[in-house]
DNA sequence: TACAATAGAGATAACGCTTACAAACATAGA
DNA sequence: TCTATGTTTGTAAGCGTTATCTCTATTGTA
């Protein structure tokens, strides 16, 4: 149906062969040529068929995505569609086709990315998420397969390309931040451990205690999906202590609108009350209320940047394992209020 | 480097054309062989390569998803990652993958599909949006290119295969609660008028407020993306007025987080100042304060419906246009309250 | 002037798979 | 025994490109 380079060929009067190098870009091809060949092109309106061109080149000039799995709401978050913007941007402009993958079970992602890499469709994937013991990494790093993390692996660390934020400066800060404004009592909220960016997170966090010797305690401490009313539970328990605490480090701006919330159903208001910074800086932390003080970690870039490296890494199989640090900023916004009172043991 | 279809029929003793049959699945092939070349590939993990099965077959078993174009922060909206997923979830059960298409502009985007369908890399086009005069929708109707819209088309909407809900039932039905509740003056928040989802739902407003023989005033509407500030400016007029509105229908949960939002600004709070209703049930409309009463458009079954109809047509291009309506259901929440006071002149 | 070097373009063989079409084989009916 | 019929498999020609090799002018050099 659709116009091939022998009917090209054949309206500009030279071989198949002379088309293709024409598309290439050749450099041997006369300057005459070139233009007759060229304006044929144009005229029938011809455009390369990819599947061809991937067959004959044994690449596919189209990168994949995987994005976690999620029976759940996490998806939800804006977090992805911001990364796969930035990806989406860079590998546009360097001519790269996008192709998704998500699924409802850690096994379906997996039995997907076997899919994408066996069938040849892809030459290069990157990875939305970050989590302990992945079999898609072991799979990818297993068959020395292209591919790059948005955050940061959780083992074979300097043998993975990946882009990250320096999470655990960023808690750090953004702790440091709570802990200047007063605050003794602070309590972390986070994802599953199993994510390698609560891990981080919370690692800064408690650095940021133990260097202004504030106690580290267990009890401060939530994990949770907020999707299980466990979450409302959670945060019930952390105010029935004796010693509740003033401030709070969540680990993700959807997150902290949840948490904002239940805590208002506890009678407890952000920032009156209680304190709370956040990370991501998506578009609903501006937009909500309170505004929230978060760390803005520049999804998009982190988007744009794991693509450069994908794309870079494809071409170059022998391209080594690189690590990429997107600088973090703090949106200091008004989730959080000076505190005086002083720590009570 | 992989194993290909002639390794494996070596190694199974058959020819390569057998080997294709039985992935096929081809009626007319012996059980024996059948299995023993099932054997040769298991041992040899074979696995068919997609771009020359595309080649021979014209046709590339992947479907193109076309986002709306998105300098802006209209792409953080959980909608989209969530009918993504609902697509996704069938594509993956029928064997197709997801090729992405995203840009800046509107341009970026029709280039983006042109690609898609000239180099015959997708089969068939979900449009994630829909809005008037769309270049992509000409374009695609003029090839006799298969898609389907989700939303409804602007135009030719007898000649579109599309996904809707029934927004202009829903727009009404939402509006009727808030009027149940005693409210007369009612205000309408909606993006961009070029949005045929903001115009049905607009309509909807209407016909109650017409039913219920309340005036449609024209300073009682606001069209806006509150990305920029004129958003703030907007509500702020819309408080100004001699006769503020009681109640508001806001088209979009997300942009209904930004009007609680610029409303407590203003020191008005919902609902006890005043009742707001919204449009998705995404899972922040639950989390977010005060939890909104929505109308549930059923995204995930939204992007089902899509990919389902999509591949039909792809099956067949045969296969007439459809019209596939999800039912919304209504959420109801706590950001609407009862309100006696009669309407003023 | 002769001969190597080189630029420009054609012929042809992959790339891995599908699919008529043909061939081989077995079975049954006469 | 021989033809007719049906089942199972093989052969070979694409699908649209690219890459390699070859051939012919043309230019440069001794």
């Amino acid at each position: 149906m659709g116009v091939t380079i022998k009917d090209v060929a054949k309206a500009a009067g030279v071989a198949p062969s002379t088309v293709s190098r024409v598309i290439a870009d050749h450099p041997r091809i006369s300057l005459a040529t070139k233009k007759r060949v060229k304006k044929a092109m144009k005229e029938m309106g011809y455009h390369p068929n990819a599947n061809a061109r991937s067959l004959a080149n044994k690449s596919s000039q189209s990168i994949g995505v995987v994005m976690p799995a999620g029976a759940d709401n996490a998806l939800q978050n804006p977090f992805f569609p911001e990364v796969l913007r930035g990806i989406s941007n860079i590998a546009h402009s360097m001519d790269y086709s996008l192709l998704l993958n998500t699924g409802q079970t850690d096994e379906e992602i997996l039995e997907g990315v076997k899919r994408m890499v066996h069938s040849n469709r892809t030459d290069g994937i990157i990875l939305l998420y970050s989590q302990l013991n992945d079999p898609v990494v072991n799979f990818l790093l297993e068959h020395n397969f292209p591919f790059v993390i948005v955050g940061k692996p959780s083992e074979r660390i300097d043998e993975i390309t990946h882009v990250d934020n320096d999470n655990v400066r960023g808690g750090k800060e953004i702790t440091e931040h709570l802990i200047q404004q007063g605050h003794e009592r602070i309590a972390f909220i986070g994802g599953s451990t199993d994510l390698v960016v609560t891990v981080d997170r919370m690692k800064g966090y408690q650095l940021a205690l133990e260097e202004a010797g504030l106690p580290f305690l267990e009890e401060y401490r939530i994990h949770t999906e907020f999707l299980e009313s466990g979450g409302q539970q959670a945060v019930n328990e952390l105010f029935a202590l004796e010693n509740p605490p003033t401030g709070l480090v969540v680990t993700d701006d959807l997150m902290s609108i949840g948490v904002v919330s239940m805590l208002e159903k506890c009678g407890k208001y952000v920032p009156e009350d209680i304190s709370l910074v956040s990370f991501n800086n998506v578009y609903l932390s501006e937009i909500t209320r309170p505004p929230l003080t978060t760390v803005d970690i520049h999804i998009y870039e982190l988007g744009q940047q794991a693509a450069k490296c994908l794309i870079e890494k494809v071409k170059d199989k022998s391209e080594p394992a690189k690590r990429v640090i997107v600088p973090y900023t703090i949106q200091y916004r008004s989730s959080t209020i000076e505190r005086d009172m002083p720590y009570i043991k």
